[in-house]
DNA sequence: GTAGTTATTGTAAAAACTTGCAATAAGGAA
DNA sequence: TTCCTTATTGCAAGTTTTTACAATAACTAC
């Protein structure tokens, strides 16, 4: 499915509207299909979409995010990566040697129903990244 | 307990010294109890100690973070904070009014246990921020 | 105490990210 | 098509965070 026949109705059920600086930038988390920082999703985008400027992207990547259509996640460094929203998953990253792996999300949906009642919150969920040590740096 | 006699042998075991910068960042920590951002940090700290300058807020932050002594956390903002390492816990954010409740770390422990049998990861311990819509909110 | 080693800091500059606001252009109406 | 409304962008400047490196000072050994 394209893009735009996917996305420009839910930007316009809500009110938004679809553009060039969008669609390049949803083009980029889509074909890429991996954590990038803004300014990887930039220097990307700008190829498909000459004269995009930062800010937009910046701005952009934290509309999707507020849509879902993007999910944010704290790079091992810290700083805020984004990828394309779709099959949930969380991530296990070494805070030795940075290694990472995914984490279904089937094995966090009983915590999140005990959040759930306990706390009373609702559509409790997040892109967890939990840190500890790799099999390999156990061994160091 | 005084900082000092509590930290100085944990920093000289590990090789590192205590410093005045060190001695008044934890302070502030401790005082204060809460989740505070570097800016903020920087501003107390530097009441205690005159001439203490931002790169090494930051830089004693991170520090004392990989030493396990502060505990990182997003804020709402996406903006990096720190707290006291003290009585583990966890967060739990209205994605809309920002309202946030602590989450016993109980609550984590079959998890954590699960993951780590499942990933060969061992030591899984973060300060996790999930987000949801709190029972407010739910009601507009 | 003094001297030596080197972890840590301050400085200055760079890089990353945010914000205010005027100019632009997407989408709706005629 | 043409006009209108206003969401969105680019620009320029601000703020926050990081970095390189020389100066400093904490700890050790004597
Ligand atoms: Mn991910
Ligand atoms: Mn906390
Ligand atoms: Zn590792
Ligand atoms: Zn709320």
């Amino acid at each position: 499915m394209s893009c735009s026949s996917e996305y420009v109705p839910q930007l316009r059920a809500l009110g938004y509207r679809m553009t060039p600086q969008r669609m390049a930038i949803l083009h980029v988390l889509r074909h890429e299909g991996t954590h990038l920082s803004p300014a990887e999703v930039y220097k990307k985008a700008l190829l498909e979409l000459p004269g995009l400027t930062e800010p937009t992207v910046y701005r952009t990547l934290e509309f999707l995010a507020d849509l879902g259509l993007a999910r944010p996640a704290y790079a091992t460094n810290g700083r805020l990566t984004y990828e394309i929203a779709g099959n949930d998953h969380h991530h296990l990253v070494c805070k030795h040697c940075g290694d990472e792996i995914e984490v279904e999300h089937t094995l966090l949906e009983s915590l999140y129903r005990l959040l759930e009642t306990t706390s009373g919150y609702r559509s409790i969920g997040s892109h967890v990244t939990f840190f500890g040590i790799c099999p390999k740096c156990q061994k160091n």
